[in-house]
DNA sequence: GAGTGTTTTGGAATAATATTGCTAAAATAA
DNA sequence: TTATTTTAGCAATATTATTCCAAAACACTC
């Protein structure tokens, strides 16, 4: 959160949070510059750190990945120990997309799971998950229906 | 979920999972391949649809934005008609990364909001989420470090 | 309001990379 | 083994990225 960002760099942001297999071209034309200043703002939004990395997106459906469950996760104790063990186990599970540690009363970590089906996802719950020392309460949501994934993050506060 | 793919396959898709801005070359020199029967697999799996698509990732620290929020919405009926509006209306809302129809007993959706503050959450709440109709229960979780953030999925069961 | 320094742009030349067609090799099946 | 199919690798071509330099835009001072 340093540099100041003019109005052609957000829409580049934007055209990229969309689709980076854009051709630098096209960037351009959507953008209403030309190739060269485009390319030299994209190359210093990558070295100012706000362009993270670029990423391809699978279809779950076509890799037989049916089931996603969302897992509220409390843990018997706070302390330091029973987080990091918890984390470093969680960061080696393929199967996790993500996990968050949050506020709130219910539970300590909000965990998404990817896996084929329900069978699998019994197995990955017992034999992984409730496994880890410190885990003592969890609770599953599953997936019915995706309304809405999106990888963009919202940049209309900079303009 | 139709193609069959073999081991060089399976790697090309983890390779691009972490990393679409690989080379041809380099994506071929690490999975083993030369140049052309590389990119030859890479079209395949893009006109197969498992290649869904390529994004440009960006870092929410750089951009201000300081809050995430994990929403539990619940809805007063499920009727058709009030979930047609509802995911609308969610759609059209920038600051709304994520939203998905659950099962459970708690809630129906869960909703991931990003913005600047606790502030512009507030607003965001009040202003637009609450307004929706139908909405009749919201419970909403703080994000206090993010563990593991990753847009892969497992591919272990391809093998 | 003209002049000066700074920044940013656009175009052309060059380099890197992707793409395609063809031939040979490998894998598969009979 | 032999025929058939599939896949890889090489080389030529096309596309795209990258760099350099002169021109334009902008901000600031006097």
């Amino acid at each position: 959160m340093k540099l100041d960002l003019d109005r052609i760099d957000v829409r580049i942001l934007q055209e990229l949070q969309q689709d980076s297999s854009l051709t630098n071209q096209e960037l351009a034309d959507r953008v209403g510059l030309s190739p060269s200043p485009c390319l030299r703002r994209v190359k210093a939004l990558e070295e100012s750190g706000i362009i993270d990395r670029k990423v391809t997106l699978l279809k779950r459906s076509e890799l037989g990945l049916k089931l996603t469950a969302f897992v509220q996760i409390s843990m018997d104790r706070h302390t330091p120990d029973r987080f990091s063990v918890f984390e470093e186990k969680v960061n080696s599970f393929p199967e996790v997309r993500s996990c968050n540690l949050v506020t709130g009363q219910n539970c300590d970590y909000l965990v998404e799971v990817v896996v084929e089906d329900m069978e699998k996802y019994h197995d990955f719950l017992l034999g992984q998950l409730t496994r880890i020392p410190g885990v003592s309460g969890v609770q599953s949501s599953f997936l019915l229906r995706s309304v809405k994934e999106n990888t963009s993050l919202p940049l209309g506060h900079l303009m």
